[in-house]
DNA sequence: GCTTTAAAAAGTAATCT
DNA sequence: AGATTACTTTATAAAGC
Protein backbone atom coordinates (compact mmCIF):
# COMPACT_ATOMS: atom_id res chain seq x y z
CA UNK A 1 0.00 0.00 0.00
CA UNK A 2 1.79 3.23 -1.09
CA UNK A 3 0.11 6.14 -1.23
CA UNK A 4 0.43 7.96 -4.30
CA UNK A 5 0.51 11.42 -2.51
CA UNK A 6 3.95 10.21 -1.53
CA UNK A 7 4.93 9.80 -5.01
CA UNK A 8 4.70 13.36 -5.87
CA UNK A 9 7.33 15.22 -7.62
CA UNK A 10 7.83 18.60 -8.03
CA UNK A 11 9.01 18.81 -11.63
CA UNK A 12 9.06 22.62 -12.34
CA UNK A 13 8.42 25.90 -10.71
CA UNK A 14 7.83 29.18 -12.10
CA UNK A 15 7.98 32.64 -9.70
CA UNK A 16 8.06 36.47 -10.65
CA UNK A 17 9.79 39.45 -8.80
CA UNK A 18 11.12 42.49 -10.06
CA UNK A 19 14.25 44.71 -8.64
CA UNK A 20 13.16 47.68 -8.79
CA UNK A 21 15.14 49.39 -11.29
CA UNK A 22 15.32 49.78 -14.96
CA UNK A 23 17.46 47.64 -17.26
CA UNK A 24 19.65 48.53 -20.25
CA UNK A 25 19.06 45.36 -21.99
CA UNK A 26 21.02 45.28 -25.14
CA UNK A 27 24.17 46.37 -22.41
CA UNK A 28 23.18 43.66 -20.32
CA UNK A 29 23.13 40.98 -23.15
CA UNK A 30 27.02 42.47 -23.69
CA UNK A 31 27.94 42.17 -20.18
CA UNK A 32 26.36 39.14 -19.17
CA UNK A 33 27.95 35.77 -21.01
CA UNK A 34 25.75 33.18 -21.77
CA UNK A 35 22.52 35.07 -22.29
CA UNK A 36 20.02 35.41 -25.05
CA UNK A 37 18.82 38.12 -26.08
CA UNK A 38 16.62 38.40 -29.61
CA UNK A 39 14.20 41.90 -29.11
CA UNK A 40 12.94 41.00 -32.52
CA UNK A 41 11.45 37.69 -30.88
CA UNK A 42 10.71 38.28 -27.61
CA UNK A 43 11.50 41.06 -25.53
CA UNK A 44 12.84 39.43 -22.84
CA UNK A 45 16.78 38.55 -22.13
CA UNK A 46 16.98 34.79 -21.32
CA UNK A 47 19.40 33.66 -18.95
CA UNK A 48 20.18 30.30 -17.74
CA UNK A 49 22.00 29.49 -13.95
CA UNK A 50 23.51 25.83 -13.83
CA UNK A 51 23.16 25.29 -10.70
CA UNK A 52 20.75 24.75 -9.43
CA UNK A 53 19.20 24.87 -13.16
CA UNK A 54 16.76 27.42 -14.23
CA UNK A 55 16.18 29.95 -16.55
CA UNK A 56 15.17 33.31 -16.19
CA UNK A 57 13.43 36.17 -18.71
CA UNK A 58 14.63 39.43 -17.49
CA UNK A 59 12.46 42.57 -18.68
CA UNK A 60 13.88 46.18 -19.37
CA UNK A 61 11.28 46.68 -16.25
CA UNK A 62 13.70 45.14 -14.07
CA UNK A 63 11.06 42.36 -13.73
CA UNK A 64 12.12 38.73 -13.98
CA UNK A 65 10.23 35.59 -14.58
CA UNK A 66 12.36 32.55 -13.22
CA UNK A 67 11.31 28.82 -14.82
CA UNK A 68 12.61 25.32 -14.65
CA UNK A 69 13.50 25.09 -11.33
CA UNK A 70 12.72 21.73 -9.17
CA UNK A 71 11.75 23.69 -5.62
CA UNK A 72 10.68 26.63 -3.94
CA UNK A 73 14.50 26.49 -2.42
CA UNK A 74 15.70 26.28 -5.84
CA UNK A 75 13.91 29.31 -7.26
CA UNK A 76 15.57 31.75 -4.73
CA UNK A 77 18.76 30.26 -5.01
CA UNK A 78 18.59 31.12 -8.89
CA UNK A 79 16.94 34.21 -8.27
CA UNK A 80 20.00 35.10 -5.36
CA UNK A 81 22.35 34.12 -8.05
CA UNK A 82 21.12 36.56 -10.90
CA UNK A 83 20.72 39.11 -7.86
CA UNK A 84 24.33 39.25 -7.69
CA UNK A 85 25.68 38.71 -10.92
CA UNK A 86 23.83 41.81 -11.67
CA UNK A 87 25.08 43.99 -8.34
CA UNK A 88 28.59 42.52 -9.48
CA UNK A 89 27.69 44.91 -12.73
CA UNK A 90 26.70 47.55 -10.51
CA UNK A 91 23.52 47.38 -11.25
CA UNK A 92 21.34 48.79 -8.04
CA UNK A 93 18.86 45.41 -6.62
CA UNK A 94 16.70 45.96 -4.27
CA UNK A 95 17.47 43.91 -0.21
CA UNK A 96 15.08 41.37 -0.83
CA UNK A 97 12.96 41.61 -3.78
CA UNK A 98 9.59 39.60 -3.37
CA UNK A 99 9.70 36.66 -5.28
CA UNK A 100 6.20 35.26 -5.67
CA UNK A 101 5.43 31.76 -7.07
CA UNK A 102 3.09 31.36 -9.65
CA UNK A 103 2.82 28.00 -10.87
CA UNK A 104 4.15 24.46 -9.70
CA UNK A 105 4.20 21.61 -11.81
CA UNK A 106 4.28 18.19 -10.19
CA UNK A 107 4.11 14.49 -11.31
CA UNK A 108 2.50 11.35 -9.37
CA UNK A 109 1.76 7.92 -9.83
CA UNK A 110 -1.46 6.72 -8.41
CA UNK A 111 -0.32 3.07 -9.06
CA UNK A 112 -2.93 1.99 -11.22
CA UNK A 113 -3.80 1.75 -14.76
CA UNK A 114 -7.02 4.47 -15.53
CA UNK A 115 -9.71 3.68 -17.95
CA UNK A 116 -9.94 7.42 -19.72
CA UNK A 117 -13.19 6.91 -21.03
CA UNK A 118 -14.60 5.52 -18.19
CA UNK A 119 -12.95 8.23 -16.04
CA UNK A 120 -14.10 10.93 -18.88
CA UNK A 121 -17.63 10.10 -17.76
CA UNK A 122 -18.04 9.20 -14.48
CA UNK A 123 -15.50 12.33 -13.64
CA UNK A 124 -18.08 14.25 -15.63
CA UNK A 125 -18.18 15.59 -19.45
CA UNK A 126 -18.47 18.53 -18.42
CA UNK A 127 -15.12 19.27 -16.25
CA UNK A 128 -13.14 16.86 -18.40
CA UNK A 129 -11.67 17.46 -21.97
CA UNK A 130 -10.41 13.94 -23.54
CA UNK A 131 -9.54 14.05 -27.04
CA UNK A 132 -7.15 11.24 -27.60
CA UNK A 133 -6.55 12.37 -31.07
CA UNK A 134 -5.13 14.97 -29.34
CA UNK A 135 -3.82 14.57 -26.75
CA UNK A 136 -3.33 10.80 -24.78
CA UNK A 137 -3.61 12.57 -21.81
CA UNK A 138 -7.46 13.05 -19.82
CA UNK A 139 -7.26 16.90 -18.24
CA UNK A 140 -9.34 17.38 -15.50
CA UNK A 141 -10.24 21.05 -13.93
CA UNK A 142 -10.43 20.76 -10.44
CA UNK A 143 -11.86 23.47 -7.95
CA UNK A 144 -10.64 22.89 -4.87
CA UNK A 145 -7.97 22.98 -5.05
CA UNK A 146 -8.09 24.97 -8.00
CA UNK A 147 -5.67 23.24 -10.37
CA UNK A 148 -5.78 21.18 -13.41
CA UNK A 149 -4.73 17.58 -13.65
CA UNK A 150 -3.68 15.23 -16.47
CA UNK A 151 -4.57 11.82 -15.99
CA UNK A 152 -2.75 9.11 -19.02
CA UNK A 153 -3.77 5.38 -18.97
CA UNK A 154 -0.81 4.57 -16.93
CA UNK A 155 -2.34 5.98 -13.65
CA UNK A 156 0.56 8.69 -13.69
CA UNK A 157 -0.66 11.90 -13.29
CA UNK A 158 0.49 15.89 -13.81
CA UNK A 159 -0.75 18.13 -11.77
CA UNK A 160 -0.52 22.27 -12.81
CA UNK A 161 -1.57 25.87 -11.88
CA UNK A 162 -0.84 25.68 -8.25
CA UNK A 163 0.55 28.00 -6.27
CA UNK A 164 1.47 26.52 -3.11
CA UNK A 165 3.24 23.11 -2.33
CA UNK A 166 0.32 21.38 -0.65
CA UNK A 167 -1.54 21.70 -3.50
CA UNK A 168 -0.39 19.32 -5.22
CA UNK A 169 -0.78 17.03 -2.11
CA UNK A 170 -4.43 17.93 -1.72
CA UNK A 171 -5.20 17.06 -5.54
CA UNK A 172 -3.50 13.60 -5.35
CA UNK A 173 -6.18 13.23 -2.48
CA UNK A 174 -9.06 14.52 -4.05
CA UNK A 175 -8.66 12.70 -7.38
CA UNK A 176 -7.85 9.24 -5.70
CA UNK A 177 -11.02 9.85 -3.70
CA UNK A 178 -13.12 10.41 -6.73
CA UNK A 179 -11.75 7.56 -8.79
CA UNK A 180 -12.33 5.53 -6.15
CA UNK A 181 -15.66 6.67 -5.27
CA UNK A 182 -16.73 5.16 -8.74
CA UNK A 183 -14.52 2.20 -8.43
CA UNK A 184 -12.43 3.03 -11.23
CA UNK A 185 -9.15 2.61 -9.32
CA UNK A 186 -7.63 -0.96 -10.02
CA UNK B 1 -30.85 58.73 -35.56
CA UNK B 2 -30.75 58.00 -38.96
CA UNK B 3 -27.21 56.68 -38.93
CA UNK B 4 -28.20 54.53 -36.47
CA UNK B 5 -30.47 52.55 -38.67
CA UNK B 6 -28.27 52.71 -41.23
CA UNK B 7 -25.94 51.46 -38.33
CA UNK B 8 -28.00 48.83 -37.45
CA UNK B 9 -28.94 47.75 -41.05
CA UNK B 10 -25.29 47.66 -42.14
CA UNK B 11 -24.38 45.54 -38.59
CA UNK B 12 -27.63 42.97 -39.79
CA UNK B 13 -26.40 42.87 -43.24
CA UNK B 14 -23.04 42.00 -42.62
CA UNK B 15 -24.18 39.57 -39.59
CA UNK B 16 -26.54 38.04 -42.46
CA UNK B 17 -23.89 37.43 -44.92
CA UNK B 18 -21.43 35.77 -42.29
CA UNK B 19 -24.46 33.19 -41.78
CA UNK B 20 -25.03 32.60 -45.13
CA UNK B 21 -21.10 31.93 -45.30
CA UNK B 22 -20.86 29.88 -42.59
CA UNK B 23 -23.68 27.45 -43.88
CA UNK B 24 -22.15 27.65 -47.40
CA UNK B 25 -18.98 26.27 -46.39
CA UNK B 26 -20.36 23.75 -43.56
CA UNK B 27 -22.27 22.55 -46.94
CA UNK B 28 -19.64 22.37 -48.95
CA UNK B 29 -17.17 20.94 -46.47
CA UNK B 30 -19.96 17.91 -45.75
CA UNK B 31 -20.33 17.34 -48.81
CA UNK B 32 -16.59 17.02 -49.94
CA UNK B 33 -16.56 14.62 -46.63
CA UNK B 34 -19.66 13.05 -47.75
CA UNK B 35 -21.60 13.17 -44.64
CA UNK B 36 -25.51 12.81 -45.02
CA UNK B 37 -27.57 16.17 -44.85
CA UNK B 38 -28.54 15.17 -41.13
CA UNK B 39 -25.09 16.26 -39.95
CA UNK B 40 -25.35 19.62 -42.21
CA UNK B 41 -27.84 20.22 -40.49
CA UNK B 42 -26.64 19.91 -36.59
CA UNK B 43 -23.34 21.48 -37.86
CA UNK B 44 -26.09 24.43 -39.16
CA UNK B 45 -27.79 24.48 -35.29
CA UNK B 46 -24.46 24.03 -33.55
CA UNK B 47 -22.69 27.17 -35.27
CA UNK B 48 -26.21 29.29 -34.96
CA UNK B 49 -25.93 28.52 -31.09
CA UNK B 50 -22.46 29.43 -31.24
CA UNK B 51 -23.36 32.32 -32.61
CA UNK B 52 -26.05 33.45 -30.35
CA UNK B 53 -23.62 32.96 -27.33
CA UNK B 54 -21.20 35.09 -29.19
CA UNK B 55 -17.94 32.42 -29.05
CA UNK B 56 -17.14 33.59 -32.70
CA UNK B 57 -15.38 36.88 -31.11
CA UNK B 58 -11.86 36.69 -31.92
CA UNK B 59 -11.80 33.64 -33.84
CA UNK B 60 -12.71 32.92 -37.67
CA UNK B 61 -15.91 32.31 -38.79
CA UNK B 62 -14.68 29.58 -40.61
CA UNK B 63 -12.84 28.05 -37.81
CA UNK B 64 -15.77 27.71 -35.84
CA UNK B 65 -18.02 26.47 -38.61
CA UNK B 66 -15.15 23.72 -39.51
CA UNK B 67 -15.07 22.94 -35.71
CA UNK B 68 -19.67 22.33 -35.87
CA UNK B 69 -19.24 20.43 -38.75
CA UNK B 70 -16.30 18.16 -36.94
CA UNK B 71 -18.66 17.85 -33.62
CA UNK B 72 -21.91 16.86 -35.38
CA UNK B 73 -20.28 14.32 -37.31
CA UNK B 74 -19.26 13.01 -33.56
CA UNK B 75 -23.03 13.82 -32.20
CA UNK B 76 -24.29 11.60 -34.93
CA UNK B 77 -21.95 9.10 -34.63
CA UNK B 78 -19.79 8.79 -37.86
CA UNK B 79 -17.04 10.98 -37.10
CA UNK B 80 -14.78 11.98 -39.45
CA UNK B 81 -10.68 12.30 -37.59
CA UNK B 82 -9.50 16.08 -37.50
CA UNK B 83 -7.39 15.26 -40.18
CA UNK B 84 -9.87 14.78 -42.94
CA UNK B 85 -11.77 17.58 -41.90
CA UNK B 86 -8.91 19.71 -41.95
CA UNK B 87 -8.47 18.14 -45.37
CA UNK B 88 -11.83 20.07 -46.74
CA UNK B 89 -11.32 23.22 -44.52
CA UNK B 90 -9.08 26.33 -45.42
CA UNK B 91 -8.49 26.49 -41.51
CA UNK B 92 -5.42 24.70 -39.87
CA UNK B 93 -5.86 21.51 -37.94
CA UNK B 94 -4.43 22.75 -34.46
CA UNK B 95 -6.61 25.45 -34.89
CA UNK B 96 -10.10 23.15 -35.69
CA UNK B 97 -9.30 20.96 -32.64
CA UNK B 98 -8.93 24.03 -30.17
CA UNK B 99 -11.70 25.73 -31.58
CA UNK B 100 -13.86 22.40 -31.32
CA UNK B 101 -13.10 22.03 -27.64
CA UNK B 102 -13.51 25.57 -26.98
CA UNK B 103 -17.03 25.20 -28.24
CA UNK B 104 -17.62 22.24 -26.93
CA UNK B 105 -17.12 23.68 -23.53
CA UNK B 106 -18.99 26.50 -23.89
CA UNK B 107 -22.22 24.77 -25.35
CA UNK B 108 -21.70 22.01 -23.49
CA UNK B 109 -22.13 19.85 -26.32
CA UNK B 110 -20.53 16.85 -23.81
CA UNK B 111 -19.84 14.74 -26.54
CA UNK B 112 -18.44 11.27 -25.33
CA UNK B 113 -15.05 10.33 -26.85
CA UNK B 114 -14.84 9.14 -29.94
CA UNK B 115 -15.50 5.00 -30.74
CA UNK B 116 -12.99 3.50 -32.63
CA UNK B 117 -15.92 1.21 -33.72
CA UNK B 118 -17.56 3.98 -35.65
CA UNK B 119 -14.68 3.93 -38.21
CA UNK B 120 -14.55 0.11 -38.88
CA UNK B 121 -17.20 0.61 -41.45
CA UNK B 122 -16.28 3.71 -43.58
CA UNK B 123 -12.25 2.17 -43.53
CA UNK B 124 -13.08 -1.52 -43.82
CA UNK B 125 -15.52 -0.60 -47.40
CA UNK B 126 -12.83 2.18 -48.78
CA UNK B 127 -10.32 -1.10 -48.24
CA UNK B 128 -13.17 -3.34 -49.97
CA UNK B 129 -13.19 -5.67 -46.98
CA UNK B 130 -15.94 -8.49 -46.08
CA UNK B 131 -18.64 -8.13 -43.14
CA UNK B 132 -16.73 -11.04 -42.08
CA UNK B 133 -13.69 -8.52 -41.58
CA UNK B 134 -15.43 -5.67 -40.20
CA UNK B 135 -17.38 -8.15 -37.47
CA UNK B 136 -14.08 -9.39 -36.56
CA UNK B 137 -12.07 -6.18 -36.04
CA UNK B 138 -15.29 -4.89 -34.12
CA UNK B 139 -14.65 -7.83 -31.76
CA UNK B 140 -11.27 -6.89 -31.53
CA UNK B 141 -11.64 -3.33 -30.72
CA UNK B 142 -14.25 -4.54 -28.03
CA UNK B 143 -11.96 -7.26 -26.73
CA UNK B 144 -8.25 -4.77 -26.64
CA UNK B 145 -10.70 -2.03 -25.01
CA UNK B 146 -12.37 -4.03 -22.26
CA UNK B 147 -8.32 -4.46 -21.21
CA UNK B 148 -7.73 -1.48 -21.09
CA UNK B 149 -5.69 -0.76 -24.00
CA UNK B 150 -7.73 2.24 -25.38
CA UNK B 151 -6.93 4.65 -23.09
CA UNK B 152 -4.78 7.49 -24.70
CA UNK B 153 -4.52 5.77 -28.00
CA UNK B 154 -6.15 7.53 -31.05
CA UNK B 155 -9.66 6.30 -32.21
CA UNK B 156 -8.35 6.09 -35.92
CA UNK B 157 -4.76 4.22 -35.09
CA UNK B 158 -6.78 1.64 -32.57
CA UNK B 159 -9.65 1.26 -35.39
CA UNK B 160 -6.79 0.77 -38.43
CA UNK B 161 -4.97 -1.65 -36.31
CA UNK B 162 -7.71 -3.84 -35.46
CA UNK B 163 -8.93 -3.74 -38.94
CA UNK B 164 -5.22 -5.32 -40.67
CA UNK B 165 -5.46 -7.88 -38.00
CA UNK B 166 -8.94 -8.93 -38.52
CA UNK B 167 -7.97 -8.94 -42.21
CA UNK B 168 -5.00 -10.96 -41.66
CA UNK B 169 -7.27 -13.36 -39.84
CA UNK B 170 -9.94 -13.71 -42.38
CA UNK B 171 -7.49 -14.43 -45.09
CA UNK B 172 -8.14 -11.17 -46.97
CA UNK B 173 -4.81 -9.33 -45.95
CA UNK B 174 -3.86 -5.98 -47.04
CA UNK B 175 -0.96 -4.54 -46.05
CA UNK B 176 -0.17 -1.98 -43.24
CA UNK B 177 0.50 0.52 -45.93
CA UNK B 178 -3.13 0.09 -47.57
CA UNK B 179 -4.56 0.26 -44.10
CA UNK B 180 -2.53 3.07 -43.16
CA UNK B 181 -3.10 5.32 -46.12
CA UNK B 182 -7.15 5.12 -45.74
CA UNK B 183 -6.63 5.74 -41.79
CA UNK B 184 -4.16 8.49 -42.37
CA UNK B 185 -1.72 6.78 -39.32
CA UNK B 186 1.80 5.91 -40.16
CA UNK B 187 2.66 2.17 -40.16
CA UNK B 188 4.55 2.72 -37.29
CA UNK B 189 0.97 3.06 -35.25
CA UNK B 190 -0.36 0.09 -36.61
CA UNK B 191 2.13 -2.31 -35.89
CA UNK B 192 1.99 -1.10 -32.29
CA UNK B 193 -1.41 -1.27 -31.75
CA UNK B 194 -2.05 -4.36 -33.68
CA UNK B 195 0.98 -6.20 -31.43
CA UNK B 196 -1.09 -5.16 -28.14
CA UNK B 197 -4.26 -5.93 -29.92
CA UNK B 198 -3.37 -9.37 -31.24
CA UNK B 199 -2.37 -10.13 -27.40
CA UNK B 200 -5.16 -8.89 -26.06
CA UNK B 201 -7.07 -11.85 -28.38
CA UNK B 202 -5.31 -14.52 -26.49
CA UNK B 203 -3.30 -15.27 -30.21
CA UNK B 204 0.46 -14.87 -30.45
C1' DG C 1 -4.54 36.03 -29.48
C1' DC C 2 0.76 35.53 -30.29
C1' DT C 3 5.73 35.64 -29.15
C1' DT C 4 9.61 32.81 -24.93
C1' DT C 5 10.96 29.82 -20.81
C1' DA C 6 10.69 25.36 -17.99
C1' DA C 7 9.00 20.45 -16.78
C1' DA C 8 6.20 16.02 -16.61
C1' DA C 9 3.02 12.66 -18.71
C1' DA C 10 2.28 9.15 -23.41
C1' DG C 11 1.05 8.98 -28.19
C1' DT C 12 2.19 9.96 -32.83
C1' DA C 13 5.20 11.26 -36.53
C1' DA C 14 9.32 12.37 -39.33
C1' DT C 15 13.98 11.35 -40.31
C1' DC C 16 18.19 8.69 -40.29
C1' DT C 17 20.85 4.56 -39.99
C1' DA D 1 12.78 -2.09 -38.11
C1' DG D 2 14.96 0.63 -34.36
C1' DA D 3 16.73 4.90 -32.56
C1' DT D 4 16.45 9.75 -32.15
C1' DT D 5 14.35 13.98 -32.18
C1' DA D 6 10.36 16.66 -31.98
C1' DC D 7 5.77 17.93 -31.57
C1' DT D 8 0.82 17.55 -29.12
C1' DT D 9 -1.61 19.11 -23.83
C1' DT D 10 -1.88 21.70 -19.00
C1' DA D 11 -0.40 26.44 -16.03
C1' DT D 12 2.14 30.81 -15.34
C1' DA D 13 4.51 35.42 -15.23
C1' DA D 14 6.82 38.97 -18.11
C1' DA D 15 6.25 43.48 -22.57
C1' DG D 16 4.57 44.38 -26.83
C1' DC D 17 2.34 43.71 -31.12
Amino acid sequence: MTNPADSIEIQNVVASTGIGQELDLEALAEDLPGADFNPDNFPGLVYRTQEPKAAALIFRSGKIVCTGAKSIDDVHEALGIIFEKLRGLSIPVEDDPEITVQNIVSSADLGHNLNLNALAIGLGLEDVEYEPEQFPGLVYRMDTPEVVILLFGSGKIVITGGKRTDDAEEAVEEIVERIEGLGLLG
Amino acid sequence: RLRKWQERIRTKDAGERNLQFALSEIDRMASALGVPRSVREVASVIYRRALSEDLIRGRSIEGVATAALYAACRQEGIPRSLDEVAEVSRVPQKEIGRTYRYISQELGLELKPVDPKQFVPRFASSLELSEEVQSKATEIIDVSAEQGLLSGKSPTGFAAAAIYAASLLCNEKKTQREVADVAQVTEVTIRNRYQEQIEAMGFR
